[in-house]
DNA sequence: TAAAAATACTCCATAGGTATTTTAT
DNA sequence: ATAAAATACCTATGGAGTATTTTTA
């Protein structure tokens, strides 16, 4: 009835050997099922592509034109088999993943350039994102891979902490309480305070309410910003003080000079998370990476 | 067992529609055999394609990789059988033309451009061939059509007449007979001639041996050449004079004039000559164009 | 006359149909 | 409770095997 890709493994092989018991050979298949094939083949095109005789078999025009394509055709088939599996083995694949800036700033280039080295097949696609629109984002399925303060506790989403960090306080270079080592988060009570905005940094804004809270007051936020960088252009400008994970020591901010605070009052985790049925290879082996134990920062 | 094209159309289609009720509809069977279908896909690949609940379906990484890949394999099936198709009709293919001088000075050009407009999906390869060459070249395979001197009776060959001209004397321009208008044959006996060579010449030759024959004579061959350039080089250089077909009469050939034969002792026939049992479209609908009748040149 | 394709027939594997069950929302 | 996929079972088409005939170089 209609052409089938036997069609085209047959004719391919009677193409090339021009000799029918040879090519039923090859295809293990008796000689007659294979000139009936080949007969059927030849009326669903509604053209000949042999000429036969029983001293000769040649191809027509329409033959040779057909074996090119066909040939194509069985590759092209090929392809899609070796693809289907190689995604199904998440050796290629595409990944979404957001990220906010503790994650950004601190393990995830690590994680990311490992993973991209030796998976050179898997697209990435990062997206910023505030921790709790990542939340969503997950579970709508725009991204699978969300990097995210912790904790997250979700029906059908897997987290691993990817760091945990100590506090440390962030003061305006020229700042009295600069010149120490180390601060309580007491000696804070009366600063000004430039924090992220509730909106975009609501589980960060939250956390530190409940620290100064333990500690006896209500940080006096007179700035906000919605983005780190902000925040430290508003602290390098004098305005206030702000509190930030440790990774900051590391990042050169030009105006600013970070102090731990003592003692270490809170580790902050940032989590990477992805939905627990996720039928994606590639989310399954970025988990991998994602859950391997050092991860540089916040360790030392 | 093995994978086959009505798998592929049988994924996309429920890749297409999500649903396997739908799909089996948009296919014309029922919906359990397109299940089944899929699974059997599924096993052969070795990896899953959808994910399925009662209420859901999906495409896994994998099932969309090979969604697309699929309908490219089945792309490329629906083109192998348009270009066969097309072959078969004659309007793709290829075709090898053989054609000796008086081909390509007379009827060859016209019939060539003709064919060439209204067939440009046919590629056409031109070979300069002598007459006897082109016989053995048609057997063989190696041209399709030859474009020769006639008559061509051989088993198994067709032919056509594509143009029957006279003879005309070709003379250097100040030669004594070039005031004539016209020339008798028997007014050449005494004249030397240049001739093409006896090998690649051989039935124009022959033809003109037989002609002065008949008019008492044999010509006085002072000089031979495989072109026609070189024969008309050697005219012009008043080495001799020689007889060629009225063609030559419209070449602007610089230092040589030609004479009709009077009365016309002779028509030379050139055809065209194409292997009757070829499966080639191309050829037959070659062999259109050959035979129609007014060909232009030779006919005023 | 001998090699090779085509035909005749037989069989069975499997694609596909109908009826039913399972499952997830 | 219901829509939809999976399962069970059955049927029959057609793909493939063996034996034989036809064809042509």
């Amino acid at each position: 009835m209609s052409i089938e890709l036997r069609h085209l493994r047959y004719f391919a092989a009677v193409a090339e050997e021009l000799h029918f018991h040879r090519a039923a050979e090859r295809l293990n298949i008796a000689q007659p099922a294979l000139s009936r094939a080949i007969r059927s083949l030849e009326g669903d095109l509604g053209c000949a592509l042999l000429t036969r005789t029983t001293r000769r078999v040649a191809l027509t025009d329409a033959g040779r034109i057909f074996v090119k394509e066909a040939r194509a055709a069985l590759h092209q088939v090929d392809v899609a088999i070796a693809l289907a599996r190689d995604a199904a083995d998440g050796k290629i694949g595409h990944l979404a993943i957001g990220y906010m800036d503790f994650a950004i700033n601190g393990p995830l280039p690590h994680i990311l350039s490992e993973f991209r080295i030796e998976n050179p097949g898997i697209a990435v696609e990062l997206t910023h994102l505030w921790t709790e629109r990542q939340r969503t984002a997950l579970v709508t399925g725009e991204i699978d891979v969300g990097f995210m303060i912790g904790p997250f506790d979700a029906a059908g989403i897997t987290t691993t902490v990817v760091a945990r960090e100590n506090l440390v306080a962030v003061l305006p270079e020229h700042h009295p309480l600069a010149s120490r080592d180390s601060l309580r988060l007491e000696d804070l009570r009366t600063e000004p305070f430039v924090l992220g905005s509730q909106d975009t940094w609501g589980p960060f804004r939250r956390l530190i309410g409940e620290l100064c809270l333990d500690a006896g007051f209500v940080p006096d936020v007179v700035q906000e910003s919605h983005s780190s960088d902000g925040i430290f252009d508003l602290v390098a400008a004098g305005m206030g003080m702000t509190l930030y994970v440790e990774t900051a020591r590391h990042l050169s901010l030009r105006g600013t000079v970070s102090r731990p605070l003592t003692p270490a009052i809170a580790q902050i985790e940032t989590v990477a998370a992805w939905r627990t049925d996720s039928t994606s290879a590639a989310v399954h082996r970025f988990a991998e990476y994602a859950s391997r134990p050092p991860h540089g920062a916040g360790h030392n």
